[in-house]
Parts: structure tokens; C-alpha cells; sequence
DNA sequence: AAACTAATTATAATGATTATAAAGAAGTAA
DNA sequence: TTACTTCTTTATAATCATTATAATTAGTTT
């Protein structure tokens, strides 16, 4: 089942009038078929073809909207522009500090932390965000087979 | 005990042979002692007074240094700008989703949630990062009054 | 002091993101 | 259909944080 991520966001957004432009459409499809976590560029490069018009600023525009929508999630870092996820299931990623490669892994919710937070700190809390940095499989034997 | 982590930390710096400079002194001293999570400008401002001749570059220059020396750590965010944090304990941030208010937290570490990522996805694991959001108490008690 | 290295300054460049204004497409009501 | 309104896209310029460069200054070593 692999268009029903598309077909539910699709609806989502409609239910939240928002229209489906092409280049809506296209922008959500390469977010969820493409199981990276594409950059707004990237994602730009990627439907040139398919849409030699389009302006870097209708990616940035329709991120935003998905944003709004719950359907997508910026993430973050120092120096590189941001990613963007599309939100499926919640589940936090672990980035390789050679190459930047990201992949997901589930683990429960850290309500716990969340609690304690908001009682060390009087907050309300409403969220939380966890990243794990490492060394991916592939960087790591590249480095052994350097150190040879 | 005020001026004790500025010491081991200008100790820390001359161990590993970086001069000790003016600028550099009242950078690390103003992190220390701001108790805040200054962004590069805010630094930069801060300090003008006092060095009226020193370049943003300087500013950026020197929080490099300081986090190659683990004394400081860089927080980024979506749009705005990147802080500053001094290192002392592990701890973590909570961040207000309405002022952008940056409060520390203890907790202790997450070895599970770096063993599972580990597990699951081959990495071989390095830190991690972890931030709650939420309303601080400031905020949450504006939005009481006005909804009035 | 001379020679060398590191740090700072001033300024320009980069690059991601946003703002703006004009043109185009879709939706609604007559 | 026509006119009218609203939303979306496009093209382009602007903004702003950060980095690179080159020249100058300061510190260290001989």
C-alpha cells in the first residue's frame, strides 16, 4: 500500500482547504516515495523536469502550508540548510556525523523526560526532540579499511 | 564559586595552546556569566562597549575555537539563528514555542535510547541531542489574562 | 631585534530563506 | 459566460547569518 500515505495527506489537506496544485501534489509525492529527508533545493532539483517553471519559493511555500497541515517536519542542524520529513509514524532519527546520512528508528515516547521537565521547570510541555549521532555502517569500514 | 568555571576553562584553553586573547576572555566570560544562550550577535553587541573595534568574524572566529576545546556548544534552530552554550554539566533545554525562552534541565542520560538506535540501525553511536517544547510559565500566564 | 606564527580586523562573498509584485488559475455568484 | 474574488505560482530582488579573504596587528621564538 504505498499510495496511502499520498491519498491521506491528499485528503488532509483538502479538508483543511487547501488546493491541490501539481505542484503541491508533486512536492508531497517525492517527500514520501523518496524515504529521504530531502533539503527544499533537492527537492527543487528533483521535479525540474517534471516542472521546468517551478520557483524555489513555491518549495519553500507549500513546505510551510505542509508544515501547517501536520503533515511535515523541518529538522534542523548548524551549518546546512534544513530537511524536511514527512510525518508518518512518530519516530526520531539517528544521523551519521561522517556522510549525514539519516535513517529512522522507533523507539516509545519519552513522556518521562517530559514530565520531569515540566515539573523541574514549570512548563506545559507539548513536544520533545531527539536526535542520536554516530558513525554509519558504511563510514565506519570505510575508516577500518583507511587505517589498514 | 562564581569566576571558577571561567578559570578551568581559560586552563582548558591554554592546555591545548590557544592564546588566551582579550576578545576571547570576555567572549567565554560573557557566556559564562550571561546565564543565557547568546546568539553570535548578541555577543557581539554585548561586547561592543568594550571592544568597539571587534569584528562579528572574531565573534564566530572564537565560538569556533571554544566548541573544538568541548568548552561550548552550538544549539541550533529552524530560521533564527544558532546559540551558544556554555558546557559545564550535561543537561538539557526546554524552549518556549511562544518567546523562545531557553531554561536547563538535568536528567540523566539517555544510554537506553543509544543503545536501541544502535542496535537497530547499525551505527555505532556517538552523542545525542534532546530538546522539550513547550509554554513557560510567563507565557502561559499572558495567554490566561488575555483570554479573559 | 628579526623572523615566524597566530589572531584580529574590515570587507566582500556565499548561500539559504523570505518578501514583493506581477501574472495565472481556480472558485463563486450573477 | 462574464465578472469578481481569492489563492497560487513565478520571477526577481532583498535579507540575514555565516564564512572566506587579505591586510594588519600582536605574540612568540630564535
Amino acid at each position: 500500500m504505498p499510495g496511502v500515505f499520498l491519498k491521506d495527506a491528499l485528503v488532509t489537506l483538502k479538508e483543511s482547504g487547501v488546493r491541490i496544485t501539481p505542484q503541491r501534489h508533486a512536492i508531497l509525492e517525492y517527500l514520501i516515495t523518496s524515504h529521504s529527508h530531502p533539503t527544499a533545493d533537492e527537492i527543487y532539483k528533483a521535479l525540474e523536469e517534471d516542472f521546468p517553471n517551478m520557483s524555489v519559493a513555491t518549495v519553500y511555500n507549500n513546505l510551510r502550508v505542509f508544515q501547517n497541515s501536520g503533515l511535515v517536519k523541518e529538522l534542523t542542524y548548524g551549518d546546512a540548510s534544513s530537511r524536511f520529513d514527512f510525518v508518518t509514524h512518530d519516530h526520531y532519527h539517528i544521523i551519521c556525523d561522517d556522510c549525514g546520512k539519516i535513517v529512522d528508528f522507533h523507539h516509545p515516547g519519552l513522556e518521562e523526560v517530559e514530565r520531569l521537565a515540566a515539573h523541574v521547570t514549570g512548563f506545559q510541555v507539548n513536544s520533545h526532540r531527539l536526535e542520536v549521532y554516530g558513525t554509519c555502517p558504511d563510514c565506519a569500514a570505510t575508516q577500518q579499511n583507511q587505517a589498514k
